[in-house]
DNA sequence: TCGATGATTAGCTAAATATCGACATCATGA
DNA sequence: TCATGATGTCGATATTTAGCTAATCATCGA
């Protein structure tokens, strides 16, 4: 957990989630997206690879990312569950939580 | 949203507002659960006031941070709401979330 | 006013991070 | 085989961050 609350520390970061929320895309259609080189970018995928948020898929000699929702999903939800506030009776051991229909575990 | 983020990149800084979430605590006791030097403790506490995330209440010598859920809510939800996939048809505007009864705007 | 207590600020070091240009790799098509 | 296009890796540099000790600030009680 620690490493994808490291990975979204960074707005680029988080902004390529984003955008492979929609669709997965290559590592030069994102690159495209930010105004720095290519070896910043592919360090930040890098980053977000260590914290298994995105997942690549090589065809040729292109690099397809896509986004793997659950894992970020797992992280949020987890964290966020620290905060469901439980009192003595109303106690439903976790709460309603939902980031996407069906996607929830 | 940055800062939030930012602020939850540090594992000491996640407990700490974990530690708030049952009640609010002086600078002393929330220090007294790490393993770290005072000062650094309250550089943290400064990190997580500059995301909003705490507030200081200053009483005699003593300073009581309590946790400002509604703001850690806002950045999760506000986050979580990106990924939130919307079809054509079925397509609710917010989904389904909440980190807490009646603590969601 | 003094001294003790709780907390922050100042000043520093070490480690981590972001970023770049240059180079390496690897598959593809001429 | 060779050039090319798409990426990743390497080495260097600059910035940020976490951590420490020592010093300072503020408040309270004797």
């Amino acid at each position: 957990m620690n490493a994808v609350f490291k990975a979204l520390a960074d707005p680029t970061r988080r902004k390529v989630l984003e955008l492979l929320r929609e669709q997965p895309l290559t590592a030069g259609e994102l690159a495209a997206h930010f105004p720095v080189s290519r070896p910043t970018m592919s360090a930040h995928f890098a980053v977000l690879r260590e914290a298994d948020l995105i997942e690549a898929t090589k065809i040729g000699t292109t690099i397809t990312y896509q986004l793997k929702l659950s894992v970020l999903e797992d992280a949020l939800l987890g964290f966020a569950r620290l905060f469901a506030t439980r009192t003595a009776d109303n106690a439903p051991a976790a709460p309603a939580i939902t980031l996407k229909d069906g996607a929830a575990k």
